[in-house]
DNA sequence: GATGAATGAGAGTTCATTCAT
DNA sequence: TATGAATGAACTCTCATTCAT
């Protein structure tokens, strides 16, 4: 009788939960778009069913609201990210060169994929009114910083005390995320591309240089 | 002369001028405590006109609309920090010393008004969709970028090349946004405060270890 | 396909058509109603959605705005008076008579429909700030008016030029508009009713007895 | 103490008499231009206040609300309209050639000043709402009628009856305001100046044919 | 008399969400 | 499962009117 109030896992083989994951995916591809291209406010639940190409019911079958949308989004883009983070550490060689190397690899990333940042700085300003995003960052960050920590104590070459390093990490860190903000907000002719990997060292080379 | 819209300025004299200002400023004050609640797109301008004190007539007497509270509170507080940054480099002294004593500053500041932060990420994110605010992020980031350089110049000793010192301004100008960023979103038990002075002594250190 | 603004003419049936068709009439319905009771700037959305019986939201999802419910119901208007001029001339007989039945008709239907002198003058003020309800009435009078041409030169027996074809035709036309006009607007304890045909009558012996 | 709430004719020399109606004769002017330009509820107190060059309090001073000036403006306007009618029919001479020229130069006055029609039918559909507007008109229209009617019955030269002489009157009438009202909507290419005298003449000439 | 800042009820419109089919 | 028509609370902004000065 009563029809139930979202996806269905009952009876369901693989072809059910293949669909489900693809229809999900296609939804939060197009908030991805859509999202970066109006903002969380200016986007309205008809742009996202647009963009995906599903119906209005369709949505809400998979998703109970707007916000649960983007809830979800920054999960899975955390989750990316923590996974191609877990990789990084695996690479042995220099822990400053790596460290580098990371920060070259985030600052092109945001050049390839222009809406990143506006997307980024859009689903963290939403963090403020959503404990769900916000939690989800904070465990990103959380994961983040010891990684920066790992590596920079390597880096540091065990001149640096535990307290200089979390300070350098979690600058790091704050680092990265302004660097990202100023790259969506900040127009410069000029551009300031490709610096961040160079001021990476120089923090690096910093504290190497602490006795 | 005919009344069309918003405060005259024809034959105001210091009363009218001091009313002026007084009002806005009554507005803008509202404005920056229900902005820092609630979120711009939380607030509604009901919730403005409750916190002003004033009726919702005389809010759109003095402001034409939502946004341009938005857009010129923007200005105002942008306003205010380059007065102050204006005043920095007039004191003598240590350049490194210098930067890292803004540095806590800031860093105090965020502690000592907790809605800073919130409400400067909220503001940034507007920036996206509000060129005027853009216009002033970007224009305050200049003027921060530069005094960062020169302070960094002199704090390396001439140790650094002109493009690391750009790379060390911007990397800087990151950090601090970066950090109120996350003072905002990430509730960290521990807590990280004061390790803002401490990783730009650091990243100071870096710049003049350079060879 | 996505849902964007509006009913969907993607895959209509005759179903999709016919409920389509059937809350526009509702809403208009309700529309004609409530402005000849109201007036145009008088009636609130409100009171459409009471006199419709649908919600708000139903009366956006078929007409965008208040103003293009007024523009569609003076195209309905006009569409089915053009109906009724058709077929007209297709009945034989004495032009003149023909004339003066119109005009009886018209002053009956006048009476019958209390309501629609009102809502025509309504309308008509209307047009002077809405350019497609501007268009559909002069289009309306160019039909009538060269309807009145036909009918007064074969009423006219040939005596008449040209020229006072048309003009008698334009005169007919504005006393048509002036008698509802005068109907919506003026209250006479004794009445003017049924003169109009009268004055037809008239104004085709005038046609006829020029030399 | 308490401030009188309108002109005051207390201790009034004439000085102030004539302050009172020039100011209101001001405010009425700019009244008209703009409600002939925005329809009265297009046009805001603001847009009077400006076009006046008065203050808004001046405005509420002289009359005590937008719907009187509008009643005001009916008032006045109607009452030339008489005065000048009054002056008719001491002129002697032909009656029907007096009909003529009087419609000639009411098409002609249409023409001449082109906010004149426009202006009528806002007012004319303010009617509907505003009774005192619409005792106005239909007091005007009964001494209009009556004087077509005088008119009319010298015209025809005794051929026609009470009841044929009020049919045209009234038709006449009609076809006067209808012609106003064509002339502010219809927007023809080729212009329909001239012919109301012309139409006239036929009316008259079958009033005159009656056996 | 005159000014224009201030008021606040209410307007048209939007849009996240629901639900009959 | 899927659709899209329907809902209605809530929003920003307007503007006739008032009143302290």
């Amino acid at each position: 009788m009563g029809t139930a109030r979202g996806p269905q896992t009952t009876g369901s083989d693989e072809r059910n939960a293949a669909r489900l994951s693809a229809r999900r995916a296609q939804i939060l591809d197009a908030a991805t778009s859509v999202f970066a291209r109006l903002g969380y406010h200016g986007s309205r639940m008809d742009d996202i069913v647009q963009a995906s190409g599903l119906s209005k019911g369709a949505i809400y079958w998979y998703f109970k609201s707007k916000e649960e949308i983007a809830v979800e989004l920054v999960r899975q883009l955390l989750h990316d990210e923590e996974q191609s983070l877990a990789g990084e550490p695996a690479a042995g060689g220099d822990a400053g060169a790596r460290l580098s190397a990371m920060a070259d690899d985030f600052s092109r990333s945001l050049r390839e994929n222009p809406s990143r940042a506006p997307l980024a700085l859009e689903l963290l300003s939403l963090g403020q009114r959503i404990p769900a995003i916000k939690k989800h960052f904070t465990d990103y960050h959380e994961t983040y910083v010891a990684l920066l920590s790992d590596l920079l104590r390597a880096a540091s070459g065990g001149a640096a005390s535990t307290q200089q390093i979390r300070a350098g990490a979690l600058a790091l860190a704050a680092m990265v995320d302004g660097w990202a903000l100023h790259e969506a907000l900040i127009t410069t002719p000029s551009g300031h591309r490709d610096g961040l990997g160079e001021a990476v060292g120089i923090l690096v080379a910093g504290l190497r240089s602490q006795v």
